[in-house]
DNA sequence: TAAAATTACTTAATCGATTTCGTAAAGTAG
DNA sequence: CTACTTTACGAAATCGATTAAGTAATTTTA
């Protein structure tokens, strides 16, 4: 391995030099700067981060704690995007990312945190995770700078997207489109889940719909899972007095109602009217195209980035602790005007 | 920061001790041992990976070179999928993963080997790269431990997919469902598409079909681009002499098929055969079930991994350097017996 | 019982880079 | 020409952990 020290020896100065020279300190000639920079290219030299970080305790590595209940992984829509944006955003500010897993390296078990502190992340970020967990409650409360998605950890950065304003949109718009028996089947339980059912309560009180949506219309069925979202479409459907809109947790889920309404021989919008939310590619392919919520992922990826790297090198700074994005309702053709 | 010192100091020995006791070597008595380890965890004392790996030459820590052309990064099914399997496999192992990029860490910029020299990476994973790249060969012809997917680089692991074995089991089906003009939309070019094409022609010269099928039938379409496989759709029904059978670059591509066939009210498959290719979820919960050639990703991102490690582990064993896994014909309900 | 072996540690060098403090040489001012 | 700056570099400590080599104390062997 090529060190500062066969770079030292073959441009006749100190190491010391060679490590400003390389770093671009004032104190150190054009010409000498020049040569040594050469020289390491030359030589095959490449800095070594263990050696800096060991030195400067500054890793230039951020974590990502990242698990799926459901454990589809990178896999899943909605993360895999805010997290690839995370990824580009941090690499353009010069960081890296690396996985945080409680497996252990090398041969020895390690909490959550214990693998931030052995790896020595400048920062960490949360995404997806039971956030009662024990393990992910002691990183949480330790003195990483942390930033959390969906989630509100005390003292620590998030970035949300606009859950209450996303359904409380999408509900309104069906109501505007004529719709009244509005059913929801929404998502397991999360604080995610929680915000936005009680957003949907929201907009039935606001609208004095209570008469309207009977208790049999809210149904649950786990996020992403077809067959579950099928399994409530067909129990929406058998009800004596069935609704004429249905909202599906998430863009997936109404493939599965989409089935069943194709079985039944129910054209959409004309017989049944549905919306998704994400807002993820499939929606905008689908026929009919899917009126659905588009949640912000490569904004709120970045913002996450951007804040929580402008947290970690400015830590006195004025900081953007809190940051909510902004949801948009998209107008597909599977959510129609009533009775047209 | 607690270190060894700290803990060494606390209990009265030296540091070598500590990490002795910590690292369970044999020349350290027990009651040292447990006095050790539970003052440990009493100061709150973490390893620190950079001083290790810096000591050691061993990160335990894994790269991953992932770039998708098309900019879809960490949302694309397959490669998402098959980098799940791999990060799940190596942390079982002891190891972490980081991506390599070549924006450079901290202000320096930083070619893809620059930055696996500089994080000190015990082994690489390439996966979806345009493997022709200057960056990516030169990183491939460094003595570093490489696996890659889909791609044979000379003198280091690789992980396939059976490609060939895939479209021509695939058309080998449609032709024992009676179909004779089977039309192939393959994806853009790569060294992977290559083969499938290969493959299909090899199927079209086995089975002698040269006459059935014209060179209009091949098309080609960008993977994963709805839109572009619903036009090739179109240009294909609109032939004087139109296939019977379609078979598109991949799941999520045939969607742009179904959305025209169900504009021009042809029923899938009664008026027209369609399939797949990948077996991602998707084809499973479209309706009908989408007959497709599932790819073993987890399987891949395993072996990939297991490979790997071996290979960092026991460089000079006898290594498994190439693996090839089979792909297995789902059989759906969107490519029917012909004149059935 | 003396010699040999085993046990349980410690000492000290080392990995590669950063950084504080120091200093010689050259330049500038008075 | 002397005194003060500035420029350009070097010496050495340091970050935290690992490990080869050494050593005292204890146990075993002959």
């Amino acid at each position: 391995m090529v060190s500062m020290k066969n770079v030292a020896d073959a441009c006749g100065v100190s190491v010391a030099t060679v490590s400003k020279a390389l770093n671009d300190h004032s104190d150190i000639g054009q010409t000498t700067k020049d040569a040594v920079r050469q020289k390491a290219k030359e030589l095959g030299y490449f800095a070594n981060s263990s050696a800096r970080s060991l030195r400067t305790s500054k890793s230039y590595n951020i974590g990502i704690l990242f698990e799926d209940e459901a454990r589809s992984g990178l896999t899943h829509d909605f993360f895999s995007s805010v997290i690839n944006s995370f990824k580009v955003t941090v690499e353009k500010l010069g960081y890296d990312i690396t996985f945080i897993n409680n497996r252990g390296t090398g041969k020895l078990p390690m909490s959550f945190l214990g693998h931030c502190k052995y790896r020595g992340f400048d920062g960490v970020m949360i995404v997806c995770m039971d956030m009662r967990d024990a393990e992910v409650r002691e990183l949480a409360e330790s003195d990483l700078p942390i930033v959390a998605i969906d989630y509100q950890f005390k003292d620590k950065l998030a970035v949300f997207s606009n859950n209450n304003d996303g359904v409380h949109k999408l509900a309104t718009y069906a109501y505007e489109q004529g719709h009244r028996k509005i059913a929801y089947i929404h998502g397991a339980a999360s604080h995610v889940t929680e915000k936005r059912v009680d957003s949907f309560f929201e907009f039935v009180k606001e609208k004095g719909l209570e008469q309207d949506i009977p208790e049999e219309y809210i149904r649950i069925a786990d996020y992403r899972n077809v067959d579950a979202a099928a399994k409530e479409t067909e129990a929406l459907l058998d009800l004596p007095n069935p609704p004429t809109c249905i909202l599906y947790p998430d863009d997936f889920s109404t493939i599965g109602g989409i089935n069943v309404f194709k079985a039944r021989n129910m054209r959409i919008p004309e017989d049944i009217s549905i919306a998704g939310y994400d807002g993820i590619q499939i929606a905008s392919v689908l026929e009919p195209k899917l009126t659905t919520i588009k949640q912000d992922t490569v904004g709120m990826g970045k913002a996450a980035a951007i804040n929580l790297i402008n947290y970690i090198e400015n830590p006195e700074g004025n900081q953007v602790m809190t940051e909510v994005l902004d949801v948009t309702l998209v107008e597909g053709k599977s959510l129609g005007k009533l009775g047209k």
